[in-house]
DNA sequence: GTACAATATGACCGGTCAGTCATACCACCC
DNA sequence: GGGTGGTATGACTGACCGGTCATATTGTAC
């Protein structure tokens, strides 16, 4: 962790140090950064980074504490529509939170992907349990809650399932934006922030029917099913 | 490309020098691979290796190449039950080549997610047709066939489908095998190819249930969807 | 043998890296 | 003035990096 002197410092200092941190972390893996980098583009002299820092990981862990705060408060920022979501409304909110962080902070969002690629364990076995968990177990519990609702197919692998939800999570984002760019720039640009306009939401629409039609159990009869 | 002199070489060295190679760009990103870790591993000078390669690129992409025909190999050692596959064997296909892959040339399923790591464009633009193509394309034209065959349901964004099907294939692969690993260790020795034993024949008809259900046009009926 | 081309070698160069440390600076108190 | 503790600094070290090159070795033809 920083040092006592690293918080004692003005914080127009430390904004300086941590911009210049995300901005190095954003474009090269942790095992590329480079404190030269860092310091010079901050403005510090290299020895005052040894001050601050036992060394760039313990910068690199600080900053992650950053980035999940404001992802908190991304999706604490987003419409709740009411209290008790039904399943796959929240598996919507999940996943445009992704991509609301992703317009809002793609420098955090591109710290995030380094290091999910990084993390070469695909996933876990909990040791109390014996279940497999993918990342950190968000999707495989609401998956065992869906189930419990009668809203998620029975016989879905939801070990599995969960992990394909985790690498979708992982990936859609910056490809949404990307699209969304193309169709809304007016959206990038900032203020407009958790209400997307029409082509976002029938982005997002499509996206949540594919997912609803492979894992509910009642999945709604398709538009074109009958129709054709 | 490699200069002439390296084809020259007697085979066993040209393989010294490549399966050193090979284990470091496994363990490494082309960024960070290092030059004097191949030749001291490969056990040749320096000075041979600037003989053999114009620099360190030069070998990764011929490294590549035998990457793209090992993998062929594999798709096309895969049986083939029907000269015409339908929609979704075919997708099974592919799928099941990629785990097969994955379990046959760790080293090489490593080097290629690397590769993805590192190419940070989610998807881009056909200058012909104006149509955005994630990855190489092969999903967009699978889903475009797969309209047409009216196997695919119609309201499907085939550009999203299609990068879902790309990130999945990407990385399904590592974590199947994990499970594959623990339930049937037999088939990781090596020698049973491409007929998988039972518990993974499940796994993957669970994969495939859930995607097609999210994508076709006229999805089976659940299996518990009446038999609540 | 000699001559010539192909190949092999590792010391060396300039550069970047993380991390250290003697020194300097500064604010505060006496 | 002097003393003290916190902070700032950048030259320096040793290690590693990609790439070069003069020299040595080997193979081949005569």
């Amino acid at each position: 962790m920083p040092t006592k002197t690293y918080y004692n410092l003005p914080e127009e200092k430390r904004l300086k140090v941590e911009s210049a941190a995300i901005a190095e972390f954003a474009t090269n893996p942790l095992q590329s950064a480079s404190v030269n980098a860092i310091v010079s583009e901050a403005g510090i002299a290299k020895g005052s980074f040894y001050q601050y820092f036992e060394n760039i990981d313990d910068l690199y862990v600080h900053i992650l504490g950053i980035i999940y705060k404001k992802k908190l408060e991304v999706i604490n920022s987003l419409p709740l529509d009411s209290a008790n979501l039904d399943t796959f409304r929240y598996l919507r909110r999940v996943l445009q939170a992704a991509v609301e962080f992703q317009i809002k902070y793609p420098d955090f969002a591109s710290i995030e992907r380094f290091r999910r690629m990084n993390s070469n364990h695909s996933s876990s076995v909990d040791p109390e349990t014996g279940e497999r968990i993918s990342g950190d177990g968000r999707f495989h519990a609401f998956l065992t809650q869906g189930i419990l609702h009668d809203d998620i197919a029975t016989w879905v692998d939801v070990e599995m399932a969960a992990f394909i939800l985790e690498i979708i999570e992982g990936g859609i984002a910056p490809y949404l934006v990307e699209r969304i760019g193309e169709k809304a720039p007016d959206i990038m640009s900032g203020t407009l922030s958790a209400g997307y306009d029409r082509t976002t939401q029938d982005l997002f629409d499509n996206l949540m029917d594919i997912l609803e039609a492979g894992l509910a159990r009642d999945p709604q009869i398709r538009k074109d099913f009958y129709s054709k």
